[in-house]
RNA sequence: GGCGUGGUAGCUCAGCUGGUUAGAGCGCAGCAUUCAUAAUGCUGAGGUCGAGUGUUCAAGUCACUCUCACGCUACCA
């Protein structure tokens, strides 16, 4: 669908439960935007989607730990998305929320229709369920006795004593470990959408771009890491995936259907679907009609995600839309990969980030600055990074010194030597261009050229390199420089002033072009200049396509005779101390003691006296083959040794462990791990970054001494 | 461990289906220049294209092995 009639893009949804980086953007915003207002500016039919994702788990239980509740929650990041976007210039247009009612509809109707049209694998079971709780019990909540061995706190998947593998109805008195109480059996029942079936026209849609026997898209349009990770799926064969889960907060299961109660729509069935309720709510708004985005086949459907998404996006979402009949499936995936920041990952839980709003405030009448670096290190192919010392240099040099000052040398020119007046000229008067002295060349060959670069611009834009696009259009600025620099108007306006005037001219023509093709990229910018050049606003309306046909008929983009406004400054430095303080904000992982897990409940002494810490030497470590985190100990407690398998390697290599005096739970059934019989337990501190460490008595203690 | 993507000048990155002396921007050195926010233009130095083996008349570009980074996945009671 090279040549579409219109096209929906979409932006892939923020999880309304922190704040938004500037990772989010390099992900999933900034590239889209670009694309959609150059776009516009094709004159083309097409509408921008986005809104919050604020359904599930992690949001109840975000919830929970401040003690306030999930609306509250959703409601703040929802505003604060909102101003952040708006303020970075994210053109959305329409940006929804899944805690809507129409979402909430459009949700439960996709899922009505694929129950009705039997899409689903209806799998009942019986599970426990905690009264007291008010919810299903996941197997790992519920201890008993085991039915095989008697040992009376078997697991419900898992009886840790003899091994055996449980399902939690085997247990004889079951009890939910959430409120000790004495869960009941209630039948709860899933719907699954056999997954494994699509496999076959998934494979040619991704790889040969066939859907239903027709030529769909061109793979090769799609990035490699795209359809590479795809076809890592495929390969590995797929499963039915529950569509339902036994949650509390989210879109309900249609009440009608049998067993729908208390069951929410997993974010499979959810928060792509919002893409889909957010389209219906522009186009009610906007007297559209919805269908013609979702269901013509003429319209090219494209995500923007980052690479986390990709299999969502790519498989799962497809095959649910494949399963309804009515939609269309995306003509393209291009997905970013990460952005990484001063050397370390971005992390929003170890606050080593930018958040956008705090750079709308620090930084206020930037917003095109940050756009121009995050789209010049833009993670296209592969992770980059952000440095705000590389951010310096770029605004300084690229910005300030090519861009802004050569626009702002063509302005003070045209005033000083014609009051601001565009001058006419003779169309036979030799110049020189870009390539300087070597080459004779003329007004009109020159505009030519323009159209050439513009037109690169726009093959970029359309093949989603904006990085490359961006590096073109600072090109066209540089030629710019170029053509002042060979023809030197300061000199040549003395004994040629009829050469001077070609010269201005030309460059006021550059200067035009450069304010209508910075607008996808740099809205701010592309603004000023407008107004600097007395020109009207850009509208998003065609723009880029009345440029071209102007400049291919020979007409100029501004007439003589036109009057510009007087010189300002387009973009202004960044000094060393604003970057300073910027770097010092960035503080790493200085975690205030937040109680990430909060404390279990009270146990009594009796309880705390069954367990059995000894302290213990590491006399022996090695890696267990085909793991990566498993360490396999043995240990010293004076009396026996032990073999131990803890999950520690991504930490301690086997030699720095040995030696190491540990707290080892010496009475824990034992279990055997990746076919090593682990005797016992390691007691680790972990941080809440993921960080271990032993825990372990003072140096020089023997094994074996009782730890309470 | 399995799978995927990447590892190219000091830094940030381009290099499509293998084909002459491997490219850009920044930084660095020199020259020119002053209209401009000490901006601009020109020239130059800088790379055994992660390591190794192979296929080929020819490999950064293909195959295999290894290695490092990141992601997905398994194992972390």
């Amino acid at each position: 669908m090279i040549n579409a009639k219109r096209i929906l893009v979409t932006s892939a949804l923020p999880y309304a439960n922190g704040p938004l980086h500037i990772g989010h953007l390099a992900g999933a915003y900034l590239s889209a935007d670009i694309y959609v207002r150059f776009q516009r500016m094709m004159g083309k039919d097409i509408a921008f989607i986005c809104g919050s994702d604020e359904n599930g788990a992690a949001i109840t239980i975000k919830a929970i730990k401040g003690n306030t509740t999930p609306q509250k929650i959703v409601d703040q990041y929802h505003e604060e998305f909102k101003v952040a976007f708006k303020g970075i210039g994210i053109s959305f247009d329409y940006y929804h929320r899944t805690s809507d009612p129409l979402h909430h509809e459009t949700s439960q109707e996709f899922f009505r229709k694929l129950y009705a049209d039997g899409k689903f694998e209806e799998r009942t079971t019986e599970q426990y369920y905690d009264a007291k709780a008010e919810q299903f019990l996941a197997d790992r909540y519920i201890k008993g006795t085991c039915p095989k061995c008697d040992y009376d706190s078997a697991y419900g998947d898992q009886c840790e004593n003899c091994g055996s593998t449980l399902s939690p109805t085997d247990l004889i008195n079951p009890i939910s470990t959430l409120t000790g109480e004495t869960p009941v059996r209630k039948k709860t029942t899933h719907w699954y959408l056999p997954l494994n079936e699509d496999e076959e026209w998934l494979r040619d849609w991704i790889e040969n771009g066939v859907l239903d026997g027709q030529q769909h898209h061109l793979p090769k349009s799609w990035k490699n890491h795209v359809i590479g990770q795809c076809k890592s799926w495929l390969d590995g064969g797929l499963q039915p995936r529950a569509m339902t889960r036994d949650l509390d907060w989210g879109v309900d299961v249609p009440q009608e259907i049998d067993g729908s109660e208390g069951k929410k729509l997993y974010v499979w069935m959810d928060a792509p679907i919002g893409y889909i309720s957010a389209t219906k709510a522009w186009a009610k708004e906007n007297g559209k009609d919805w269908r013609d985005y979702w269901q013509d086949e003429e319209t090219a459907l494209l995500h923007f995600i980052g690479k986390d998404n990709i299999v969502f996006h790519c498989i799962i979402f497809p095959s649910i839309l494949k399963a309804h009949g009515d939609y269309i499936l995306p003509t393209n995936v291009p997905a970013n990969q990460f952005m990484n920041l001063e050397g370390d990952k971005i992390s929003t839980s170890r606050n080593w980030a930018i958040w956008v709003n705090d750079y709308l405030k620090d930084l206020p009448g930037r917003e095109d600055e940050l756009r121009y670096f995050m789209i010049k290190t833009m993670p296209e192919q592969k992770d980059s990074e952000f440095t705000w010392s590389g951010y310096q240099d770029a605004i300084n040099n690229e910005l300030v010194n090519n861009l802004a000052n050569y626009v702002n040398r063509v302005v003070v020119l045209t005033n000083k030597y014609y009051e601001g007046v565009v001058p006419q000229f003779d169309e036979n008067q030799e110049i020189f261009g870009p390539i300087g002295e070597d080459e004779f060349a003329f007004h009109d060959s020159e505009l030519l050229r323009l159209y050439d670069d513009l037109n690169d611009v726009a093959d970029s834009i359309r093949a989603y390199e904006f990085r490359a696009a961006l590096t073109k259009l600072m090109d066209i600025s540089t030629k710019g420089n170029q053509i002042l620099q060979f023809n030197e108007p300061w000199k040549t306006i003395k004994d040629d002033e009829e050469k001077v005037k070609a010269v201005m001219n030309l460059s006021l023509q550059y200067v035009a072009a450069i304010a209508c093709a910075t607008h996808p990229f740099l809205p701010t910018a592309s603004e000023k200049l407008c107004q600097l050049l007395n020109l009207p606003l850009i509208a998003e309306d065609g723009d880029f396509v009345t440029m071209m046909d102007k400049l291919a008929m020979g007409e100029h983009l501004i007439e003589a005779g036109h009057k510009i406004n007087s010189a300002s400054h387009l973009f202004s430095r960044i000094d060393d101390e604003t970057i300073a303080t910027q770097k010092a904000k960035l503080v790493p992982a200085v975690q205030e003691v937040e109680n990430e897990s909060p404390i279990k409940e009270n146990i009594i002494f009796d309880d705390f006296v069954k367990i059995d810490f000894r302290t213990a030497k590491v006399v022996e470590a090695e890696k267990v083959p085909k793991a990566d985190k498993l360490l396999k100990l043995k240990l010293d407690l004076g009396f026996e040794q032990r073999t131990v398998v803890s999950g520690i390697a991504e930490h301690y290599s086997p030699e720095e462990v040995v030696g190491r005096e540990v707290t080892l739970v010496a009475n824990l059934a034992p279990r055997k791990i990746r076919g090593v019989e682990s005797q016992g337990m390691i007691l680790m501190a972990e941080s809440s970054n993921g960080k271990l460490s032993f825990v372990a008595p003072d140096k020089g203690w023997d094994s074996g001494m009782i730890v309470r």
